[in-house]
DNA sequence: TCCTTAGTTCAAAAGTTATTGAACAATTGG
DNA sequence: CCAATTGTTCAATAACTTTTGAACTAAGGA
């Protein structure tokens, strides 16, 4: 029940910069870093689109070794593969979660700012 | 006969991101970041593909406000917008251009390495 | 067991991006 | 003026990506 992802060497440069640059996608991962460690499940990203859409978009990020998936029961524990692209495009991760924090027309997720959500 | 160019404030994470997410279009940013202040003109990247996709490819990068091309004569001469970029996501740029610097996937330009190419 | 929750898969449709070739425009040099 | 050089535009096509809904699987609780 393991899902696939690529290795560290594996994760390709283009496809990191592809799949980032989709608003969607890059409010995920501004969301995984303002709540680095705490795994997230999918339904957390449910204001961002459909449930469907919302499964391919996190394949996507997966697949490109952007996230890592866990199955945990009937869940998926979604976390940024920070220590793996940080290793293999250093420096990288950070500007483009940086640059998204500023970014007011990028998609938010839990109705409010991502600075407010929860506790 | 200026073509058009974003202003700095209206370039966007999500579309630079996009334009890098392809090898021919990183590979004409590494080699310009690579001959930093030398403006190329379109012809230097002509082993990457054919002069109509090429123009294509250039018109994306300038659209993005990833590079600025300035007419003169008969040539446009291209340059990287880093000040503008580094202004806008700081390290961004940095990053990007390093890990494509060790991306042996890319295509590059001049017949052999980047490194090596003209004098 | 049956129901709910969480998420995937599949196939179709819609939309977007990339690639091509032929024709065009502007500048420069003879 | 004529030709060459440098690059663009246009329309067509090919190739991908995104979005959708309906059907599905797998785990957990009553």
């Amino acid at each position: 029940m393991t899902l696939p992802h690529p290795t560290a060497d594996q994760i390709s440069l283009p496809i990191v910069l592809g799949v980032l640059g989709d608003p969607t996608r890059l409010a995920i991962v501004r969301y995984l870093a303002s709540k680095e460690g705490v795994p997230m499940n999918c339904s957390k990203f449910l204001d961002l689109t459909s449930k469907t859409n919302l499964s391919y978009h996190l394949a996507k990020l997966r697949e490109a070794g952007v996230t890592r998936a866990e199955v945990v029961g009937t869940s998926r524990l979604i976390t940024l593969r920070r220590d793996d692209l940080d290793r293999r495009f250093p420096g990288l991760l950070d500007s483009v979660i940086a640059a998204a924090g500023d970014d007011a027309a990028l998609p938010t997720i839990g109705g409010h700012d991502i600075e407010a959500a929860d506790a």
